[in-house]
DNA sequence: ATGTTC
């Protein structure tokens, strides 16, 4: 190991995680130019390569590397919000309709296909603008791209050198949500922890608000597998001894490392865009219910990414690209990119719980730099296997039992479901407690389901 | 996560 391997969790969390988690994460602290160390975020879990919830950061002057593993498959993959000026009450008392009407708007499902179909001049357009794209095409408002991380738009996207396979899953599939974990669902503001917080965030108990969680699609997908193979094969030739053949990376300052930069933030674009249109969907279902109402974007945040940030090492500022994979960025007061009335209380973190239970709103805590380089954690993480909850549950009897607690679930997989259900799940408010004590984050809000879209 | 196995 060339730097420790940290997991940043309470023991009951850490004694429940899976062995691969110590094993992967150790195995990232083996990689060449790592800095300060490899750590595992309270929510981890088993991944290809790196554990989900892992963050690690790499000095290319000191050979550093990046790995798609390290990254994922779906890019970019992330969540955002939108802070409603509508009461839960308000969606309670439409609430069915509400819940048909948003899932026939909001294209879910394995290979789902939306009304967006881009010719390869639009699609370059679409990687290289991102949500600012999304915008100029009449998704969404101006105002929403100060509210995304980058602005929006991340810097540095090369679509002349994305494969025309990937770009070929993706020209039906803008505006579409995926399937797996991915989501939209109106919620309730139950608690507010943080007063001044939830006021700069303009978050207050009894309010609905929106979250919307998906990714890059088949683009993210397909940069993924194409990159992992071609990493996998040519780390010999650049004299990397990979622990596991999973952790396939390229030095940061070679050709192959610099075109999966290129790819990758292509595919950042990608994400950020698709949840710019469903921003857009979204609106129109509340407009149509609500005339006149009010959905502003709280945040946009990522937790497959890998950005190249400045960090304090050993009292001196360098340049690292941050892998963060299933990691939130959790940038303090006054860090980062952060508009002012943001700045003044720390990035929000927003925190997606599993299907039917609780959602959280954190702020970046100014000592996650020190503690995780401003990384905190991105979900509850799962606790059981795809095919064991399936084999557990079955999704009717999830939609009744989550029904009987007045939250309606759609999807087009009822297997989906069943795969998703609660209990599948670690205790994510465990994981945001955790969190809060390691000084990752601190908590703003809590959220409670109403409606949920499920992919 | 994923045209759920190039």
């Amino acid at each position: 190991m060339r730097v420790p391997a940290e997991i940043i969790a309470d023991e009951d969390l850490i004694r429940g995680m899976d062995e691969k988690v110590r094993q992967q994460i150790t195995n990232v602290a083996c990689l060449p130019g790592i800095v300060r160390a490899a750590y595992a975020m309270p929510d981890a879990h088993w991944g290809y390569g790196f554990p989900i919830g892992g963050v690690a950061a790499f000095d290319p002057d000191q050979g550093g590397v990046i790995s798609a593993g390290g990254v994922g498959f779906d890019i970019s993959c992330g969540v955002r919000m939108l802070a409603t000026d509508l009461t839960a009450a308000q969606i309670r008392s439409k609430q069915q309709d509400f819940a048909h009407e948003m899932s026939r708007s909001i294209p879910a499902g394995v290979g789902s296909q939306g009304h967006i179909h881009l010719d390869d001049a639009g699609m370059s357009a679409m990687l290289s603008g991102g949500a600012r794209w999304a915008v100029a095409e009449g998704y969404g408002t101006v105002e929403d791209l100060a509210r995304i991380e980058e602005q929006g738009q991340m810097a540095g996207a090369t679509p002349d050198m994305v494969s025309a396979r990937a770009k070929r899953r993706q020209r039906d599939e803008m505006g579409t949500l995926g399937s797996g974990n991915h989501y939209l669902e109106v919620q309730e503001v139950t608690d507010i922890f943080d007063e001044a917080a939830a006021l700069a965030y303009g978050l207050s108990p009894g309010q609905a608000v929106v979250t919307i969680h998906c990714g890059s699609r088949g683009l993210g997908h397909q940069i993924g597998t194409e990159y992992l193979r071609e990493m996998a094969l040519a780390a010999p030739g650049y004299g990397i001894a990979l622990p596991d053949r999973e952790l396939a990376c390229a030095p940061i300052d070679s050709e192959l490392g610099q075109r999966y930069l290129g790819v990758m933030r292509a595919g950042i674009n990608c994400a950020l865009a698709n949840r710019q249109i469903l921003t857009h969907l979204a609106r129109d279902v509340l407009e149509r219910f609500f005339p006149g109402c009010k959905a502003p974007l709280l945040y946009d945040v990522s937790h497959n990414t890998c950005k190249e940030e400045l960090h304090e090492i050993d009292g001196e500022e360098r340049r690292l690209f941050v892998h963060r994979k299933g990691a939130t960025r959790s940038f303090g007061p006054g860090m980062g990119d952060l508009p002012p009335p943001l700045s003044k209380v720390g990035q929000p973190v927003l925190i997606g719980g599993s299907m039917g239970t609780e959602s959280w709103v954190l702020a970046g805590d100014d000592r996650s730099e020190t503690v995780a380089l401003s990384s905190a954690c991105h979900g509850a993480g799962r606790a059981m296997s795809r095919h064991q909850a399936a084999r557990t549950w079955t999704g009717s009897g999830i939609r009744k039992d989550l029904a009987a607690r007045g939250i309606i679930v759609t999807s087009p997989s009822r297997r989906g479901i069943a795969e998703e259900a609660p209990g599948a799940y670690k205790d994510v408010t465990r994981v945001v407690e955790s969190a809060e004590r390691a000084g990752l984050a601190r908590r703003v809000a809590r959220l409670a389901p109403l409606v949920c879209v499920k992919g």
